[in-house]
DNA sequence: TTATATAATGCAAATAAGTGCACCATGGGT
DNA sequence: ACCCATGGTGCACTTATTTGCATTATATAA
């Protein structure tokens, strides 16, 4: 399903490393078209493709994580320390909320359900305070 | 981003009452192309658009949850109590927990951020027994 | 510096999922 | 039973993402 990271060999790439460096200097989980457009200026016949999978070469190092937004699109960022997220789906944005609630939790679950727990997510959806205000006072 | 579930009237529509049907007898967290063939036979002109379609409207209803697997399908279920995920990313499988860890964990998340939590999603990736087993003992 | 192996890229094609539209079907009124 | 408004469906097209392949670029050794 998914390779052990077996540790192949990786070149230098002046377009991964600009990609990493732009999700590092981004707090807002930009989806790939968005770094695409960003990078595209720099890298006049960059392709979309190229974008995918660097993606997905920084996301097997583990310095880059998918976010699944509940959207059509997927988010992407280069947050490395473990936190969730509260997804607003009124506007999309995706805030990181930092606190470690449960730092036993992938022991417990472990023990609990006979499963090699290695890591987990957890995803909040609600409304921001943005869309609450705009809203007026409901909910 | 979501619309707001406003009660549109809906009609009767076998197709739909057979698809939740057949989500609701099994807990294998299928992909919609597995549903889709499942209905086939009894639909022979059943279309995928139409699959997806009715699990959009099951979802809004509140009846099926689809599932991020991490792969390139996403998955459905119609379990409709809450529980988490342990997804295997050798072979795919998830597997329902059902015990409810931190009940309070929207309120307390809800106080902290500012943000009107509406629900959450929890999900463990690592390895299932059956992968353990055919690995040999490693992890 | 040159040669060699192979990772990275661009492009186009393939997938998975979502959508517009013309037509069919459900359900309430007559 | 018939009419009609509108929800549901099939089909084809679009969008978001992934992948195959020929070409280009990086890194290492000769
Ligand atoms: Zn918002
Ligand atoms: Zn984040
Ligand atoms: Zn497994
Ligand atoms: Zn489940």
């Amino acid at each position: 399903m998914q390779q052990q990271s077996r540790a192949k060999p990786l070149r230098y790439s002046r377009q991964r490393e600009r990609l990493l460096y732009l999700l590092q200097s981004t707090d807002t989980h930009p989806t790939a078209g968005w770094l695409y457009d960003m990078l595209k200026p720099e890298f006049p016949n960059l392709s979309l493709g190229t974008v995918y999978r660097n993606l997905s070469v920084l996301i097997e190092q583990g310095l880059v994580k998918k976010i699944d937004s509940g959207s059509t699109f997927d988010r992407y960022e280069a947050k490395t320390t473990p936190h969730y997220h509260l997804i607003c789906h009124e506007c999309g944005t995706i805030i990181d909320f930092e606190e470690q609630l449960f730092p036993e939790i992938d022991a417990l679950v472990s023990k609990a359900a006979d499963f090699a727990v290695e890591g987990h997510r957890i995803d909040f959806f609600g409304t921001c305070s943005a869309c609450r205000t705009r809203n007026g006072k409901n909910s």
